[in-house]
DNA sequence: GTTGACATACGAAGGCCTTCGTAGTAATGT
DNA sequence: ACATTACTACGAAGGCCTTCGTATGTCAAC
């Protein structure tokens, strides 16, 4: 069973939380993750494992079955999937302009001046790279 | 019936389409709506017409039932809307990081040289008024 | 070897989203 | 008056997501 071969599909939420603490923590049992994510929400254990299983199908993730608590790893960096995700947003809601996008998450998070500075650093990198 | 008071919840992917169609055409009836959508796909007509009916019990859109077409508007702006949607995926995917959503965007976009130059002057903006 | 702790597998329920078909009603034209 | 056309209302199916309970298997230790 399993099986899943084409680009795995954008994660759900409940995914994603699970995603980002394989992320964290790398590769981890289900009881690792559950302990994880109870730390600031309660599921019960069959729930994380449930999910990890269903993911294990849809190739977000890749088991380890050698020892008898089975070890996940997230199949996809952090960096890949993310940009993923943004991109969707990006053409779902914004017209694939990565401005308008830009402000919207900006009048939504109120940055902080060293983020703005980031930022703009950000930027001169890219346009330095896109001048070569 | 209708009513639904408390804050619009996200617009799902179905609904995100049609308000885009209301942000850009203004107050539409089913029909207009119907025929701007099938530009670039196929939906039959009774499907929208249900899921505006959905939007208005939601808080999404609001009706104006005077002519028997009844007409249906946005009740929130796009701008609006698309603050909801960014920060929702910042912070769900990206720690509320806007930079690394940027990053992400930018990635998934290949920004023209023209798009940079206009974030570029947007953080100077931002960082302008930031220092006042 | 029985018990208890801990693991996976799996089925199923409840929600929401999306879609569409059908039914009923109002306007329009012949 | 009648047929045609255009509109709204509504129910329901099919999917996916999320959640959980229960069944089952394994291992260790008494």
């Amino acid at each position: 069973m399993a099986k899943a071969a084409s680009p795995p599909a954008l994660p759900t939420d409940a995914e994603l939380e699970i995603l980002t603490v394989l992320w964290n923590r790398g590769p981890s049992t289900v009881r690792d993750v559950h302990d994880e994510i109870n730390r600031h929400k309660t599921a019960q254990y069959t729930t994380v494992l449930k999910t990890l299983q269903i993911m294990t199908s849809k190739g977000l993730v890749r088991r380890d079955e050698e020892q008898r608590a089975h070890v996940y790893a997230a199949t996809r960096p952090r960096e890949w999937t993310q940009r993923q995700l943004a991109g969707d947003l990006l053409q779902r809601a914004f017209g694939g302009s990565a401005r308008s996008l830009l402000v919207g998450a900006l009048s939504a998070s109120k940055a902080s001046r060293a983020e703005l500075a980031e930022i703009r650093k950000l930027i001169e990198e890219y346009e330095r790279k896109e001048n070569q």
